[in-house]
RNA sequence: GAGCGGAUAGCUCAACCGGUAGAGCAGCGGCCUUUUAAGCCGUUGGUUCUGGGUUCGAGUCCCAGUCCGCUCACCA
């Protein structure tokens, strides 16, 4: 549709003096001829470089006092218009740069027509050589500027400062979680902390990824829409397929789908990709969310712990050359090996309780009480115990540490182990007191698995919504041989949580589920 | 799902016991050719989240609702 000529109305927009000010503006611009939303412009450095730039070619002894002519790109989110000249900070991806606009130095009509007019946040476009005012300010000397894209919302004021540590001091900081959340495309402009979690976040994903391929497994995409919603203990949202008319579940888990892999002759696979959850939503918890899950053939549980432990590490050590992290305020230290330890051992560690899983239920039920845990009648040894160690083990589990040998009947798709069929063969990874990676020897037997799906069945029957339901596909791709493996899962949010130091999930997630408004 | 807290100008926030709804920034106009939270002068801008109620009078008190945050529950 064509907008020249005249303003332009935007039903559903309801608009402010300011914008329709903007809006008269971007008329006025056409009529002089000026294009408010440029085309494709060719940089030749970014803010960053251009800068560089300066300061690998000028050096202070001298008689040049500036570059050659350079191209950057980017907002205007700062202005200072001083009669016939004006000071601009120009941010692009990588940082700023100032850009000094004179009157005199650009070309007739430019300074009035479009640059006394700028608003905050406007993308532009200056061409001119590097140099340095008298304030030590390395600035590019405007000879054009060209418009790219000129802003109706008036967006909300960026200060921010430099302080002699070089940290930046924001003022009136753009601050609503709420607006932050909904406008994530405004946050990202005025908060370059945002910007800077999800480069990292992106990057640490780049890490593990090449470190996957490096060890030679096989990147794959399996199903999101599910028939059975299996291989975890979690709701799912239902969605429906027209055609079929027929009824579908996103995915919980992309386990099951990787093993019938396995079986197809995939000896090490994996996939990082989006996991749906109908459950509550909090700090660590939005309804869909990355995961990695890896499955090595003729692996074990311990081939996947020390897996997670690699990539963790590496992700770690490259991104802050250092096996230490700060993460709100408490130093983690990544340095391998990591902590070990059974469940049974880090309830003993932390309670001082002797628990076993063959104990009577009154026992261990009066042993929990010892500790303040009052829990029903119903429990069986392995809850009971899971229970113990998740109320009164996990918050305490700060430095990297892996957890061995769960319960096997909170664990319906693991093996057990050859000594004590109570037992599987499992870890989980802790920090910071959350649960990271999970991973296991994964159960091989079509019987033992089919039996373990009824114990489920049993629990569903029970009141449990979120118990096991039977998958008799995946019990025949069993049927058809399954080499032994070992599997794990790592949350990807969480681990960007503590490698961006973001006390929420909400931070490293691009778009986190809210309630849509009105 | 429960408890607590919050919602006032574009942004960040004030408004005492219930008595004319304000400031800074941004916006608009003016001055200003090396500023950088530029400065100076002037100025616009409000359904105080929504709907009821109490009151001579409600941003403020009461009730209901919406949305957000935190905690809990849920979450292998």
């Amino acid at each position: 549709m064509p907008l020249g000529g005249k303003s332009f109305h935007m039903r559903g927009f309801e608009e402010s003096e300011v914008t329709l000010q903007r809006i008269e503006a971007i008329r006025a611009l056409r009529e002089q001829g000026i294009e408010p939303y440029g085309n494709r412009y060719d940089r030749t450095h970014s803010t960053a470089e251009a800068v560089a730039l300066y300061r690998a070619t000028v050096d202070p002894g001298a008689e040049k006092r500036e570059t050659d002519s350079v191209k950057v790109a980017g907002r205007i989110l700062s202005l200072r218009v001083m009669g016939k000249a004006a000071f601009g900070d120009l941010h692009d991806l990588e940082g700023s740069i100032q850009v000094y606009l004179k009157r005199d130095d650009l070309p007739e009509g430019v300074y009035n027509g479009l640059v006394k007019g700028l608003a905050l946040g406007d993308i532009v476009g200056v061409e001119g050589p590097v140099f340095q005012t008298k304030t030590g300010e390395v600035s590019i000397h405007a000879r054009s500027v060209t418009l790219l894209s000129k802003v109706i919302n008036n967006l909300p004021p960026l200060k921010e400062t430099e302080e002699p540590d070089g940290s930046i001091r924001r003022h009136y900081q753009f601050s609503d979680l709420e607006l932050r959340y909904r406008q994530r495309y405004l946050d990202m402009i005025l908060n370059r902390d945002v910007r800077e979690s999800f480069r990292k976040r992106s990057r640490m994903v780049r890490i593990i990824r090449r470190e996957m391929d490096r060890l030679g497994y096989l990147e794959v995409e399996t199903p999101m829409m599910h028939h059975i919603a299996g291989g975890a203990a979690a709701r799912p949202f239902i969605t429906h397929h027209n055609a079929l008319d027929l009824d579908l579940f996103l995915r919980i888990a992309p386990e099951l789908h990787l093993k019938r892999l396995l079986v197809g002759g995939m000896e090490a696979v994996y996939e990082i990709n989006r996991n749906f959850r109908n459950e509550g939503i909090s700090i660590k918890h939005n309804p869909e969310f990355t995961m990695l899950e890896a499955y090595k053939a003729y692996g074990n549980r311990d081939t996947v712990m020390e897996l997670t432990e690699r990539l963790i590490a590496t992700a770690v050590e490259e991104l802050f050359e250092s096996t230490k992290v700060t993460y709100q305020g408490v130093e983690l230290d990544f340095a391998r090996p990591w902590k070990r330890v059974t469940m049974l051992e880090s309830i003993r560690q932390v309670t001082g309780l002797e628990v076993d899983i063959h104990e009577p239920v009154a026992d261990l039920l009066r042993k929990a009480a010892s500790v303040g845990l009052d829990l029903g009648p119903a429990e069986t040894p392995g809850k009971i115990i899971n229970t113990l160690f998740e109320e009164k083990v996990e918050p305490s589990l700060i430095q990297p540490t892996f957890v061995m040998d769960y319960p096997t009947e909170i664990s319906p798709l693991a093996r057990q182990r050859g000594d004590d069929p109570a037992w599987v063969e499992r870890f989980e990874l802790f920090i910071y007191g959350r649960e990271l990676a999970n991973g296991f020897t994964e159960l091989n037997d079509p019987a033992e698995q089919y039996r373990r799906f009824e114990e489920q069945l049993l629990e569903r029957e029970a009141g449990d919504e979120e118990a096991h339901e039977m998958d008799l596909d995946y019990v025949n791709a069993l049927r058809c041989g399954m080499p032994p493996a070992g599997g794990v899962g790592i949350g990807i949010d969480r681990l960007a949580m503590i490698l961006t130091d973001s006390p929420s999930i909400r931070d490293v997630i691009l778009f986190p589920l809210l309630r849509p408004k009105e």
